[in-house]
DNA sequence: CCAGAAAATGATACCTAATATCGTTATTTA
DNA sequence: TAAATAACGATATTAGGTATCATTTTCTGG
């Protein structure tokens, strides 16, 4: 999953996949006033449990016991605070994936769907300059990047 | 339209909206061995005459007697030619726009949706740089940039 | 610990954007 | 100018996601 010579850095959660990454997120979400309860547990152990991007209907079919407006609020809430991350794949399909860093954008393989996270560049100076020059005041954008991971490069 | 500071190079079509930007566009197209019908051209008009990016379902209202799946095809088709590309909102709408160079990118005002393009702006290169570091190799992008533009800026 | 308030759930209806189907029409070209 | 075929358009269908709302669960404070 992890390719060489990315860094984490920041907002790490216990051991992936644990129930631990569970437990810690519900804390958080506590601590915003959110409930602890039971289909949201299930939410997230199940997106913490995927190996790479997943749709909200996998996770869906991953959870038969939990209703499916569940499921898509459970993913609205944890984007909106930060836990988990979209991506979008060339096809515009969206994916989530648990959120490791702070800020960051993702790199994805199209081959085998893998992701990994690009950390420190500095993309976002270069592109409020360019704005800047356009005139605009830059307050967001939208990036993926497209490819191969080591694995299926061959 | 066009804000302060950005320039244009290549790929130009004439005197954007008037009528030679669709003899232009259909002409390319039939050197490629499309063919040169009333709909396709009247697709082709519309898009040229919006001011902004603009939905598939903009251009149907303002073609209503064009068959909805013509105006979807025709988009398609001129999205592969690469004479209109796709930009895609914060909220993911897709819109789309004639396009006026070769490959760039967008920057999108929220508030009044204009859009300006980004051009000379070595992004690729940086990704691909962050690519490699993660081992992958990057073959493709997403990257849009939101913002407000001059006049909404206040 | 219990009751009430509020949040969350889940079944389902609905919506929107887009594609697939397929018989008909228009455009080529030989 | 006729045959081959590309394109069209009406419509059905799909996919992904949101809205509704009665019911259940969670939390809080007494």
């Amino acid at each position: 999953m992890v390719a060489a010579g990315f860094k984490h850095t920041g907002h790490e959660h216990p051991t992936p996949g644990s129930a631990a990454v569970v437990d810690d997120i519900v804390a958080q979400l506590a601590h915003e006033g959110y409930r602890d309860t039971e289909p949201r547990r299930l939410v997230i152990a199940a997106a913490a449990a995927q190996g790479r991007p997943f749709t909200a209907e996998e996770l869906c079919a991953a959870l038969p016991c939990v209703g499916r407006a569940t499921v898509y609020r459970g993913l609205r809430l944890l984007v909106e605070t930060e836990h988990v991350c979209r991506v979008l794949l060339e096809d515009r399909e969206l994916r989530y994936q648990l959120s490791h860093q702070e800020h960051h954008h993702h790199m994805l393989c199209a081959i085998c769907g893998a992701s990994a996270d690009l950390v420190d560049c500095n993309v976002e100076d270069i592109l409020r300059a360019a704005a800047d020059q356009a005139g605009f005041r830059m307050s967001g954008h939208w990036l993926e990047v497209y490819g191969r991971c080591g694995d299926c490069a061959e």
